[in-house]
DNA sequence: TGCAGAAGCCTGTATATACAACCTGTTCGA
DNA sequence: TCGAACAGGTTGTATATACAGGCTTCTGCA
């Protein structure tokens, strides 16, 4: 085995792996059985095994004993678009989602924006400005910044129909992401757009999302702290989640 | 093989997962290595292999090549505890972190608290009211209901020496999370406790943890708006984190 | 025509074997 | 005495092989 080579099997892996990326592989699409990878890849039955298997074990692809492996959906591994699909987690709840735009813009990157994309002041970005409503109460103010290049065609899109992150991750899975999450009073322009009471106050979530290693998008999200909380659930791989059913229960517990 | 038994591999990591539960295996203990298991338990290397491996991916062992395989600190497996233990936040950040107990007494679980715990109303619980400070100030009001079941010498601890989620770790590792997170408007009795203006918002998260498949505890964590926000990353599993380092910069972002 | 059974692919697991690379402690030589 | 070389245990990876069990398709018999 080369020393500077990567394991085969994690060859493998980026390999599969990069063919979900771009797309030429697609959710439920099949994908080369442990067998077909043995002939092509010129590696042993264990070897593709051990490929497929944790590429099973982290969710990419869905494996079915007399069947074949099949890419997953992105809806299955839903840690990172859990806090971020606002379109999908009001569906979830029997609620209507709308969204209204109220800019899409290109602009250079200054200040804290080109910091927090990590890119030189002055780089293009689009700038998303929108509001989301669940039924017809407005629950979200989502700012956000998109790097230009990732997404040249982010300005032709019609962002009350997909929303900008579902655009996002269908260029490109979105890989990492970090938040920071804030109690706020907010300010006069985002509880006017909020429809808030004076003193009421904002849950404000700021998110960076990392695709290909470097920051893509940054967002601000700006919650009435009436209507709207976030939730979440960990458990550790390897065991089973006990949980989930039962996050309504506690949503319903008022002090 | 036996069709009614677990596969092999898994018969291994549940018995080492068990001697660490046990605390008969204690962080940064050595755990018997591949050809250790090869001859107490009758398996081919590949088997134990697998299986200290998956432990491994699982954040339970760590492995070093030519040394052996040990088992993790807790804190090295964090993302259950990332928002749970305060003091080692606080530390992390250079500063001193203290506590106070406001109440520190055995009740019976009603209502909420019941449910939440999934347990009979009337069933006995321990409840912690305590505040923390970060240097001077204070940062978090908690309020908390532990199991009486899980933690019976509960009311013998020293909380302004350890915290409770410290303690309740060190009785049996906490497996899952689910957590909730408000902003709200803080009542006068948690404003007064974390010397907070009138009208500043307060960042609620309400947080149960699991241990061996059920809920043991549930707290409600009250923090200050203006001197308190939650972080968090994430990175799909069999990635390499690039952002970490970094997040101390986008915390400085204002708007 | 209809159905049972076989064939053939698939994944899941388990074993035996092999070599590389890493770490520690010992031994031997300058 | 110091340092290099070696031995022995450890993990990391890769291969070849084997059998069990699941799912689909085809085939041949009634």
């Amino acid at each position: 085995m080369n020393r500077a080579a990567k394991p085969m099997y994690q060859q493998l892996k980026d390999l599969i792996i990069g063919r979900i990326s771009t797309g030429e592989l697609r959710p439920n699409d099949r994908v080369p059985s442990e067998n077909e990878l043995v002939e092509s890849m010129k590696v042993s039955r264990m070897t593709a095994n051990r490929a497929l298997r944790e590429l099973t074990d982290e969710g990419y692809v869905d494996r079915v004993a007399g069947l074949g492996t099949f890419v997953a959906d992105y809806r299955s591994r839903s840690d990172v678009l859990e806090v971020q699909n606002i379109a999908r987690e009001i569906e979830a709840r029997g609620n209507t989602h709308s969204a209204e735009v109220l800019k899409q813009s290109r602009q250079h990157a200054r200040g804290e924006i080109a910091r927090a994309l990590h890119v030189a002041q002055g780089t293009a970005v689009f700038h998303l400005l929108l509001v989301h409503y669940e039924n017809a109460a407005p629950v979200q103010v989502e700012d956000r910044y998109v790097l230009a290049s990732f997404a040249p065609d982010c300005l032709a899109q019609d962002f009350t129909a997909v929303t900008p992150s579902a655009y996002l991750t269908s260029i490109a899975p979105l890989q990492e992401a970090e938040h920071v999450v804030r109690a706020q009073q907010a300010n006069a322009a985002v509880r006017q757009r909020l429809d808030m009471q004076a003193n009421e106050p904002t849950l404000v979530v700021l998110r960076r999302t990392w695709s290909n290693g470097r920051p893509v998008t940054f967002a601000r999200l700006h919650h009435p702290g009436s209507r709207y909380e976030l939730t979440g659930h960990y458990a550790p791989p390897g065991t089973v989640k006990t949980a989930s059913a039962d996050v309504v229960q506690l949503e319903k517990l008022r002090q």
